[in-house]
DNA sequence: GACCTTAATGTTATTTTATAACATTACACT
DNA sequence: AGTGTAATGTTATAAAATAACATTAAGGTC
């Protein structure tokens, strides 16, 4: 990582579509997760964790009441309630994000940034790759800012074809 | 429409919380929708132009059981399928959008561009501004590209407090 | 440790949003 | 007029989300 070329795919680049040490990245979450709770005095109970390492696990987009089936067979409550409790508090806290074009969640890759998230979505595999997306950020909040807006949140998604359905389109 | 400063504003700037002559606008945006029908080979139905209508009325976010409220008054179809449908033409033609953070639909205000919307949504009074963002869709193609992804479509959303009610608030 | 307050969990019930499937009607073309 | 296709309408159901309230667990005070 520090190399020019890793510097900008860090800063710019999608991760979803690309290779990766899948067991590292999880408990690697799970730690910065845990940090992160202990220094903001949050709770990070049971069913907070397991809706995160279910997301984390899967490494793609889901669905509340698929989220729901998997705790529910942890052991934890079986209502929609207790998904989205804990759903709410991973986005509220920036571990998740939920994509709006889905409605479904995925677990937050960039967690060590304080990020505006932008995702790229295939509408073939429905893989998600998050991207950090600074400059787009930026546009909108300039044109906002001229208006008097004040802007809390973003919603940034791209829908469109992966590589890897591209090229089972034309092997 | 000749000034400099009209042509930013044209090119980067919400309309939505500007003062606008409502009854043109209206008009305007109508015609609109009948040329391009007819050069398309669309059909502008009953129930489309009504739909369009309503949303052009109420200029702001309505969700489809809204929609399907007032089409039934007008004497069409009860059923959500009615409106879904109308919906879906309207939005597939780049005549209204969908907003995916409040899961509901807006007439487009930029017909006579071929355009990426991006929304600014009060969460206070549900306002809905519609601005072009070039720039921003510049940057998320350029991502994306970089990874052989390609986009068919982007969802641009932001959520904050629009000027009135920033007003409203510190009065 | 007993007590109290607050936050988190679990449940029931309901609301809101969206689509599948199929019958019927209107249109476009020959 | 006849035929194929697109559009409309309906019934039924699926999927996503939340309101309201009872119960349990955690943190702080005495």
């Amino acid at each position: 990582m520090t190399s020019k070329a890793a510097e900008i795919n860090e800063d710019s680049l999608p991760l979803g579509f690309a290779q990766h040490n899948h067991g590292t990245c999880m408990s690697e979450a799970l730690s910065t997760a845990d940090a992160l709770c202990v220094a903001r005095g949050l709770r990070f109970t049971p069913v907070r964790r397991k809706a995160l390492e279910i997301l984390l696990q899967d490494h793609r987009a889901m669905g509340a009441y698929a989220i729901l089936d998997r705790l529910r067979e942890e052991g934890f409550g079986s209502q929609p309630p207790v998904a989205y409790r804990a759903l709410d508090f991973l986005v509220a806290n920036g571990l998740a994000h939920k994509i709006e074009r889905l409605n479904a969640f995925i677990a937050c890759v960039h967690t060590h940034h304080s990020h505006t998230p932008a995702f790229i979505i295939c509408r073939s595999c429905d893989a998600v790759a998050e991207a950090l997306s600074t400059t787009a950020r930026g546009v909108l909040h300039e044109a906002a800012h001229a208006t008097g807006f004040h802007i809390e949140r973003t919603v940034i998604e791209a829908e469109g074809i992966c590589p890897t359905c591209t090229d089972k389109a034309n092997p």
